[in-house]
DNA sequence: TCTAATATGATAATCTTTATCTAATTAGAA
DNA sequence: TTCTAATTAGATAAAGATTATCATATTAGA
């Protein structure tokens, strides 16, 4: 939470509330999960400004937008190296913290400056799993 | 190409040329990206017919959606175990053939049915990259 | 050639994300 | 504490991607 009040961040109410809903969460809200959540509490939460403040954030390197659901980008605030495993049916995103120090064979990699990786495991969860076909 | 033909799939001119397009095509192509290539020969193709085609074609497994670029989906007729590389500047999309053979650690993995994996690697292309900064 | 089943295309609807712009608020100086 | 410049919020429009609907047209196979 610190970690948000410096860098010249003008700090509103509405960031607040984002910032404590983000700090520490480890579900990989979406931008509507964001809303909804804190809507709740503080209904005069526009989307726009979530929207503002998790651009903000991202450029900051505060938060991490994760592409790996094809409906909506979901966000995380661990920016430290890791993967996701994600479940098909009801697209829970778990963190995975593992270097797998994967590297692109130099003749494919050829003149292409990569700068990183991520590994998107995928599968049914436990839950899902559960309650059957 | 002659795979697409069995199965009982009706053959009609709009999935021919969409057939035809992706066929070997190694561009990764989003919905729009085919549409507005076969419209240019066949005026009379819709939107619609392109995604209900993909989603025949991924229903039987010929094509793959691929969720790398936040901003749209992308699809690849190469069904085969890949990964890729994408340009964060152009988002030119490069195939990576390679197993890395990574396996979640069993301590994470937990109760989690684990199917798949996917390595999205990112960077900037030689191209992108010669137009400097 | 005929028919049942399926696909097309036009279009509306939804959903996510971005853009615009004015009023309100914040941070920091005075 | 007050004032001011800069930034942010919120309302809303707009854009863009994807899905849904449904009447009409087309295909495959009898």
């Amino acid at each position: 939470m610190q970690k948000f009040r410096d860098k010249g961040l003008k700090l509103t109410p509405q960031r607040l509330a984002i910032m404590e809903y983000l700090d520490g969460n480890r579900n990989h809200p979406s931008a509507d999960d964001i809303y909804s959540k804190i809507r709740k509490i503080y209904p005069m939460m526009s989307f726009a400004t979530v929207y503002n403040t998790l651009e903000t954030l991202k450029k900051r390197g505060d938060v991490v937008e994760i592409t790996i659901d094809p409906e909506r980008r979901h966000y995380d605030t661990d920016t430290s190296h890791h993967h996701h495993l994600i479940c098909k049916k009801c697209k829970k995103i778990k963190d995975i913290h593992r270097d797998f120090s994967i590297n692109i064979p130099e003749d494919q990699k050829g003149a292409f400056e990569v700068l990183g990786n991520h590994v998107e495991f995928y599968g049914v969860c436990p839950t899902c799993n559960t309650k059957g076909e």
